[in-house]
DNA sequence: GATGAATGAGGCTTCATTCAT
DNA sequence: AATGAATGAAGCCTCATTCAT
């Protein structure tokens, strides 16, 4: 008996990820997708309901790699300005070594037809919590800073200001260095 | 001679903010439109060109008033903070007298299919480089702040927060007054 | 009690004329064809029942000159040769005068969403056969010649050479006395 | 894996072939098309890019058929009338095999609607050329007569003849033999 | 008489999904 | 297991025609 062909899969999903930075989820269609990934149209449907449960499951994958990164982060780390260290390097070396990462994220956080996977909105709203707690604790955060504004400032600019530098809105760039130094420093500032 | 209907096109700009809001620029199809604003599917071709100039066009008007709300306010205002203080109250207040009014425009501003009208960019950026000016003169934001500081911070956060405020995302809710208060707060921190 | 506004007719005449030229039948729109005229969208239908009324009647008109001046032609005359030459000449004259006339008229008696004048089709009959009989009578047509094959030369031919010359298929035109001449002779040669 | 059923797209051309007969290329909707062909809306563009695609694929092949004789009777015949003898006599058995296919090219190379494929009027002005040369080679064409003109004669009288004679507007019907004598005695006449 | 606002049927086309092989 | 042929619902848009004024 044939196991299932991994590779094919694999494929699919890489080139879900590409299809829907270039284009879109609604602009992605199976046709050009399975035409990419040299799979058949029908292929996809053997081991997704539609084509709203592979994008899920793509965008879960991605997205489970930063959280359990940032899970593993809180672990190791005893103050918060390390792990919004951590979040800010790991982003700046995910979108050099994989370009469209976080640009497909992006995308379809803000859209309409791809409902968000609730295991993602849960695991946000743990580590929003612990990271919350170890700032207060150590005192780096203020005692009024809720969970919200964690998620406001913490997971929201550090991906948006790479979603607008790859974008090219960002005229005056400096060095990574000095962009993740500036970052972290704009973090930590907004919930002191 | 039969006289227009300014309540119909009116009408159809009322029901395209709320369809968009609760399907995006795509999901929003012309026939339930049409439906909804009860006129005739064709009606609004004779106003628009096409689907994206009705929907620039709504967008447009929202965010204009806006900003030429904002851009007044760097008038009369002498520090960064007041301006901060007035994007946060006018967004407070728009999100009761209107509720889908932010949530329309930002909506659109991430949807792939929407083409975002460039006199927004534009304003968007001479607004946020008024204010960093007037931050910097002031001392209230820090030499190294850029540009594109002031976007990812002063134009972003409080449009996510209320964004997920009105979603539901916010459990422990303080007062108006106190939202708004820690908003500012974060803003100009995060600058400073 | 105004009198109907014979001014608008006209104008709707000759536009209809000018637009089915640039665009053919489907492609002449109501709208546009109103806004050349400068009447409104419902004017024409105070005196047209629809759209292809008022182009059978623009239609008839044109072609009513055209088939008078043969009968007038057919009555003047002693020999075919003298006839076919009026129609050249006529045709060469229109051309010039009116270069839309005869595209106008060529376009619609193929064109499929239009229904040709009966009237007209009578009329062809029946110039068709008095110059056979002419032709005939004088021995300048072979007694085997058919109504069917006075039509196919006499008036198919002068009317697609024009056709063709006006649309830049012939290369190597010559003076139109020689070009008349050539098509006189073509004409009279095909049914000896 | 399901093989394609080649009698489907067979179904749509002959019906398309029928359909625009009766109807013309805009009168032809892909709706219709599709119920009379018993395949889905949407099928043919699987095989075609759009309508005008699929109406031209028809087109040409029909008339790649007739030039393609054409061709091959220039090579055969050492005299002009030969080979308009073939092209009479391949036209009237087409009339009887196929009654759609002659009113089908002729509807359509009138019809603005439909882009006339390239192929086919370089065929018509190089078959043209060819058969002018012959004919003035052989002294059967006078010395004056240009590629027009065969084409307004040769090419026109005959096909013109059959579409009046289908239509029912030749009154006086003789044999086909005879009818087909008559018309290359026409032909040759005016180019003599 | 005249207008032009408004209609809505119908056109072409796309594409997620199904299913016979 | 895998294919890809085939479907058909649904999308956007056009335009001849109507009718209230």
């Amino acid at each position: 008996m044939k196991p299932i062909d991994n590779s094919k899969i694999e494929r699919i999903k890489k080139e879900t990820r590409k299809l829907i930075v270039e284009k879109g989820y609604h602009g992605a269609s199976i046709a050009e997708l399975a035409r990419r990934a040299q799979v058949s149209d029908g292929y996809l449907y053997r081991h997704y309901k539609n084509k709203s449960e592979l994008v899920q499951d793509v965008f879960e994958t991605q997205l489970k790699t930063f959280h359990d990164f940032i899970f593993d982060s809180l672990k190791r780390r005893d103050k918060a300005i390390g792990v919004v260290e951590d979040i800010v390097h790991f982003l700046f070396k995910l979108s050099k070594t994989e370009p469209d990462a976080i640009h497909f994220a992006h995308s379809l956080v803000y859209d309409f037809e791809f409902e968000y996977p609730q295991s993602r909105s849960l695991a946000i709203d743990e580590m929003s919590k612990i990271l919350l707690k170890l700032g207060k604790d150590t005192g780096e955060f203020c005692d009024e800073t809720r969970v919200i504004d964690v998620q406001l400032t913490i997971l929201t600019i550090p991906v948006k200001f790479i979603e607008y530098s790859n974008r090219g809105y960002c005229s005056d760039r400096m060095s990574d260095d000095e962009e993740m130094r500036l970052l972290v420093k704009m973090c930590m500032n907004a919930l002191r």
